[in-house]
This record gives C-alpha cells, structure tokens and sequence, in this order.
DNA sequence: GCGCACATGACAACGGTTCTCATGTCGTTT
DNA sequence: AAACGACATGAGAACCGTTGTCATGTGCGC
C-alpha cells in the first residue's frame, strides 16, 4: 500500500562517506522508487514530503553512489541522467518504458560477451559499453 | 593527402529542405571528416577556414540530417553529441576511442537481435535500442 | 567535549542546445 | 525578368541540467 516507509534503514550510506541525515534521506527516496529518477525529480519529491535536502547535496549523493556502484545511471534522449537504486553491485541493463519510467531488467549476458569480443578483434584497450533499451511497456499500451 | 576537398558535390543537401550554401559547408565538413564532430568542434573548423556559418545553422543542419538518417549521432561521456556522415542510410554501431574520437564501425548484428528477442518477451512496444562502445584505439595505445 | 576534515546549501557560473525575431534568399509563379 | 511567399539564416538571449564557490554547519575519531 505505502511505496514509501518512513525511513528505511539506509545502511550502504556510509559507502559514500559519512552518514549524515541528507544522505539518508536520499539513498531512501532512492530506494523507494521502482523507476529511474531523475536527480531534479527526486529533490522535488523530497520538498514535497517536507523534506529538506538542497539540490547540490541530490546531486552529490546520487553521482557518489553511482561511482560507488549502488546505483545505475541512464541518460534520458534529453540528455538528462537519471539514476536506480542497484541492490545488488552486479553491473545491469534495464528496458525502459519511455511513457512512465519504469525499469525492467533485461539479461545483458550475451550483450556482455559480445563487447568483450569487439574488444578483443579490435586492439581497442579498456573497452566499456552502454546498452540500452527503451520502448512502452504494456501498462502504458493499454492506457493508449 | 588532403583530407578534406574544397567542395564535394554534396548531393543529399536537399534531402533536409532547401539547398543553401551554409548547408552544403556543414554537409561538405561532415562528409570531410572520419571522425565524430561535435557541432562546435565542425563549427570551429568552418570558422578557422574562413567558412562562416552561424552556429545555429550547424545545428539545425546537424540535426537535420540526423533525422533524415543521413548521420549518426552518439553521445559522449559529458553529454555532448557527436555527428558523423552516415552514407548509407542502413542502422550502425560503433566503437569509439576516447582519447581521439575516431569511429570504428562494428558487427552489431547480434545486438539487433538481442534486442528483437528481448521485445518480443517482454510485451513492450516500439523497443529502441542504444549501443555504445568506447576505449582506447591502438594508436593512442601506443602514443602511452 | 575538541577539533578539524568533511558536508551542506544558496547562489553563481558553466556548457551544450534551442528559441526569437528581424533580415535575407531559394525557388516557383506570373 | 520581376515579384512573391515560404523557408532559411544568424546574433543574441534564453533555457536547462549540472558543477563550482564559499561561508557556515556537523559527523566522528581523538
Ligand atoms: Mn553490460
Ligand atoms: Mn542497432
Ligand atoms: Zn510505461
Ligand atoms: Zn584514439
């Protein structure tokens, strides 16, 4: 019923430095939101829950925990990021619904082995890759 | 020797509206350079060769000519997007060096499938996908 | 408790891109 | 050839996501 606790023991916090309030408020906004979010997205949020939290410290704590891998990043065709609480510190690719948000986990495996081979045929060093997927999810398809 | 002509017949102008003189310069550079260009960076380069074409019009040029499917666009790590002649009109990957810019074409069919399947599973309609590699090319490998 | 390295937040600055609008020009019609 | 209208251009401002600045606040090891 709620998608919100009021404050879920946010303990990979301290991944990222000290523990102070700020960041616990975020990494649990971050947690309690199954879509990607953008970090103005989440700040506005965190006002409209009377929560206080300056744009710079969303900001911060979101770009640290993506360093830190608890969090994927993904870049919207605006160019804006937008950032997912990652449970696990395994790397991931994710279908996006471009109507509502929403993130579904995609098996990347055959992805991965593919890179690893251009990367391998190619001479290329430190060879990285962006996947991603975008399309509407069937919730959205049936809302027209 | 040259890299770049003084002005190859630049044909599909026309496949993005009126053909002007400034549009035949952006499509001309772009044509002349095997490498991603930001919009700056090809304005830079008309600007140094006396060419003076205002920097809306390369983007609006760019852009364009990107959703006519006469350029790859791609996105580098700090958002900007990059612009490069695509002369067949057919989908591509690439793999790009970090230090450089340079552009490698790669096999990407398997990825094309990938994505097919993971639409068909999934239920969501009209999937995208976005790929991107990135490294160091073996050039700049050896440059340290 | 002290002290200091680290964190915060209001605000300004930044960089890429798009918008505005007055002026110019392509290309078609008489 | 001249005229016309729709479209294109360009200088500058506006926009927007993001990062920097710096004075103030605070977590936390001592
Ligand atoms: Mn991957
Ligand atoms: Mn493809
Ligand atoms: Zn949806
Ligand atoms: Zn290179």
């Amino acid at each position: 019923m709620r998608e919100d606790q009021a404050a879920p023991p946010p303990a990979d916090v301290e991944l990222i430095g000290r523990r102070t309030p700020q960041r616990s408020t975020v990494l649990g906004a971050l947690i309690g939101s199954a879509e990607f979010l953008s970090a103005q997205a989440l700040h506005l949020r965190l006002l409209a829950a009377g929560e206080h939290v300056g744009l710079s410290t969303v900001y911060r704590t979101l770009t640290a925990l993506a360093e830190a891998g608890r969090a994927d990043v993904v870049r919207d065709p605006g160019g804006e990021r937008l950032f997912r609480y990652r449970p696990s510190p395994q790397h991931r690719h994710y279908l996006l619904c471009r109507v509502c948000g929403t993130g579904l986990p995609v098996d990347s495996s055959l992805v991965g082995s593919w890179a690893a081979g251009i990367s391998a045929s190619s001479g290329f060093a430190d060879v990285q890759h962006t996947v991603e997927l975008t399309g509407t999810c069937p919730d959205c398809l049936r809302e027209q």
